[in-house]
DNA sequence: CGGTAGGTTGACGTCCCTCAAGTATTGTGG
DNA sequence: CCACAATACTTGAGGGACGTCAACCTACCG
């Protein structure tokens, strides 16, 4: 596993380091783990000692509510740093679960950050990757407050569209990996509404179905259910 | 402007900052400025070159829409640092507003970083900071995602109470300098709506609304209304 | 003293939820 | 390969939470 290789790595937290750079974050690395579809990484984010690099795949973290429900608060993709792990202790409990098939890079939080904290301008990819975080806590907030269903929904495809490399040379196909049900604690609806919203957005000609969790997407039809709310704000 | 005498250093960015780490904060700090109510403090956070402190007041940092509407992303009080100005570069473009009388000190982005860069133990304070961000972007995702307008007003309420340094003397009488616009922006609903919410929790006994923003609060009747999400999410 | 900003109330409409009963689709063991 | 279960998705009917519009009230400020 050469850091070298690693196709996450331009999007990893530690993507300036080079070299005898590169050598001390694969020093620091516990192993490379995979986990399968729907498996926990981490259990609750405000206790774990380890941080995560996501090398392939896709994860999801979320917060249980007293009466069952799941609210997702984020999803990981290729080259993402979960957790936080170096912000632990926070009051929010929080986990972490493959989406797909995942492959991680596993590290000790505090080895990693001693890392980091040696070579100083490791530190614009930890600025980098907080202002993504920060953009990303945002435009969720905006999804949730401002946007209904069905805006929240076009929103949502629109995104994993944009992160998952987002030219594809066939045509505008995408994986996406979500469930109805995860759509739906994503964005705060319920699962049953979830699928009205889809079905309808499949009907407009906005997106299809395919096999083996993809979405062909009309880039078009789907920006337009945004045009009410995307002057301002550049959700998407 | 002494930084030795600041009540809000203790909760500031810089919080380890001692002796000649101090002097050179306050070096680097522009000017020391005063906000009247409801003035712009920040126009576009995303294109800012400057960064703030909070010494006294509360502000809020909010996004708007294409069609006017208004999404409010997160409050500042005393002590808090603002803007995310260190992350500039967010497609996301908010703004910041006082919300009462505001006092500041402006840095430029650049020089403050140096600091903290020349000192490692100062990076604590960044950490800390870093944590309660993302702690409080989860506490808005889940009111936004999963309570109903009851639940999230009571859940602003409390959270204002908390941060406005818990103990006055005075039993449970806090500031709260939200409009019902405010609050109706800040939890995705209508301001009359809002005002529907407020009055019913008034009229249940669980808050009283005074002279002067501020309110009289029955905690244990607001954390009623969280019973059924409190349990595992820790809102409030 | 009038103007303005903030708050209140009612009637009615829409969006989303709930419950119930289905139909694919996928995976598993025989 | 089929039988079976489990999971994911679909559809309809009825209800509740929240939005919209319009009217009115109150406090504050010049």
């Amino acid at each position: 596993m050469k850091c070298e290789d690693c196709r996450a790595r331009s999007a990893a937290i530690y993507c300036t380091a080079a070299g005898s750079e590169l050598e001390e974050v694969a020093q620091a690395r516990l192993r490379v783990e995979q986990f399968e579809k729907g498996a926990m990484i981490v259990a609750d984010e405000a206790k774990s000692a380890h941080v995560f690099t996501l090398r392939s795949g896709w994860a999801y973290r979320y917060a249980l509510l007293g009466d069952g429900r799941r609210q997702i608060l984020d999803f990981f993709g290729e080259g993402d740093f979960l957790t936080l792990g170096m912000l632990a202790g926070s009051r929010v409990r929080s986990a972490v679960r493959a989406l797909t098939v995942v492959t991680v890079c596993r590290f000790a939080r505090e080895s990693l950050l001693a890392v980091i904290d040696r070579h100083p301008h490791l530190r614009r990819g930890v600025l980098a990757h907080l202002r993504s975080q920060q953009e990303r806590a945002d435009r969720r907030c905006l999804r949730l407050g401002a946007l209904n269903a069905e805006e929240a929904v076009a929103s949502l495809i629109l995104e994993f569209a944009r992160r998952s490399g987002a030219e594809d040379e066939d045509g505008d196909i995408v994986p996406f990996p979500l469930t109805l049900s995860l759509i739906a604690d994503a964005i705060g609806i319920t699962e049953i509404h979830a699928g009205r919203i889809v079905r309808g957005l499949e009907r407009a000609g906005a997106i299809e179905r395919l096999k083996g969790n993809r979405l062909r997407l009309d880039p078009d039809r789907l920006q337009a259910r945004l045009r009410r709310v995307d002057i301002v704000a550049a959700l998407g």
